[in-house]
DNA sequence: CAGTGGTCTAGACCACGAG
DNA sequence: TCGTGGTCTAGACCACTGG
């Protein structure tokens, strides 16, 4: 009896270690399994479910990866006391998420220039104060309204593809998405009222609250690109956990 | 040889699924694998990393969870066109936040009491009009000075326990964090404006843009607790990808 | 219909770290 | 020191879907 099948007559499509891990969350939101108690090892759930321990490993892994179980080698596997939740987002191509709006995308470059980076962007990018960067301010429309702006810093040392690009064509959003994988990314936001220059360029009132993003992604050869991103006031952003 | 160390002479301590996992992504950045293109499949990649198809199987899961690669059956294996890209954030128990940034934590009750959901939360909660909650307006507190407030609905009928807690010694959101294990969660985020009332209980100027949070969260019983969390000015929001 | 990924099993050795 | 999770292997069957 090689085979999982073989003795489990009907056999949901779900599969074995999906069914073992709701089995386990189960009975920890039910409070069968307390905060801090520690579980049975991987070998004894094994023989409850009727599974090999590879199938239960992969069942508890996930649920570590959500925050709800504490794994440890010698000293086995807990309920986490305080769980760490996780909420993940999407970063989208901007156009696309203006389309999904339903509205009409189009982007328009205010301006593009050489230049070496300011004092502190180049220490948060660690590039020297005479690197060659490219500036580029670019307004993302929707329905012929600005959606979104962004203020950008491209490096083409780490990317030498850039210097060819022409932004008009593609914006550098998307060309960054289909083009140029990264290795890690750093991202925060925050609010911020509208300076002059926000409230020029998103066609609104000085002053008013506008969700800023910042977000800076590295390959293997250094910094890529980093952004600064001011969404039009009523913009929100979800997630989900 | 049933063991994997031993034809690995020296064996360095790195997973071998994760080796694969960054050479395969090695190939993708450096456009080896061009976006679109169609790489070999777990068996002819098992083959050439000297690795059991399972293994090969859990690398390139990694990277399609990622989102740079599409993975289908039959059709085989291709470097996403334009990687999906996610970014992570946690949920943090306010009190470490504040304590983490080197404050005093406190917390303050500013009401608390028994009420039937407003319509909007009713309909957005899948609620009767008639169903009794907590309304419960807390302010956090660093250093004395307001950190965050939030204004939170609570549902007894999914969490009973809920109905007997004095949010006094500890703050519902901690008491919900190690609490109140959830099975699902919304999070959507915003800038806004400071009203009157975010004014006067963060204790800013009226029309101070401020991050705002609204977080509802589920089990199996239902609706859990849905919030609205005011973020002080100049607080910053991290993720990482 | 047949190739490819998805999943499971049984067995094994290893690394870590609590006791 | 030794129990527990971490990982790998070889083999197998299945589910899906492109050609």
């Amino acid at each position: 009896m090689t085979d999982r099948a073989t003795d489990r007559p009907p056999g949901p499509t779900t599969p074995k270690a999906q069914g073992i891990a709701a089995e386990v969350r189960r009975r920890i939101v039910e409070r069968e399994w307390r905060q801090g108690d520690r579980i049975p090892d991987e070998a004894d759930l094994a023989t409850e479910f009727g599974a090999a321990r590879a199938t239960v490993n992969k069942a508890l892994q996930l649920l570590a990866d959500e925050g709800l179980l504490d794994r440890r080698r010698r000293a086995g596997t807990r309920v986490a006391p305080a769980p760490i939740r996780k909420a993940t987002f999407t970063i989208p191509i901007i156009r696309e998420q203006v389309e999904q709006a339903g509205m009409a995308y189009a982007h328009r470059v205010v301006s593009q220039r050489l230049a070496p980076p300011p004092a502190a962007l180049a220490v948060r990018l660690g590039l020297a104060r005479d690197a060659r960067l490219i500036h580029l301010v670019t307004v993302h429309e929707g329905d012929g309204r600005p959606f979104q702006y962004e203020d950008r810093w491209l490096n083409p040392a780490a990317e030498p593809e850039l210097a060819t690009v022409d932004f008009r064509q593609m914006s550098a959003n998307e060309w960054l998405v289909r083009n140029a994988p990264y290795l890690r990314a750093d991202i925060a936001f925050h609010a911020a009222n509208a300076s002059a220059r926000d409230a020029r360029l998103l066609d609104i009132a000085p002053g008013r609250a506008i969700l800023v993003l910042q977000r800076t992604t590295w390959n293997e050869a250094g910094p890529i690109t980093s952004v600064r991103l001011a969404c039009h006031p009523g913009f929100v952003m979800t997630a989900e956990a």
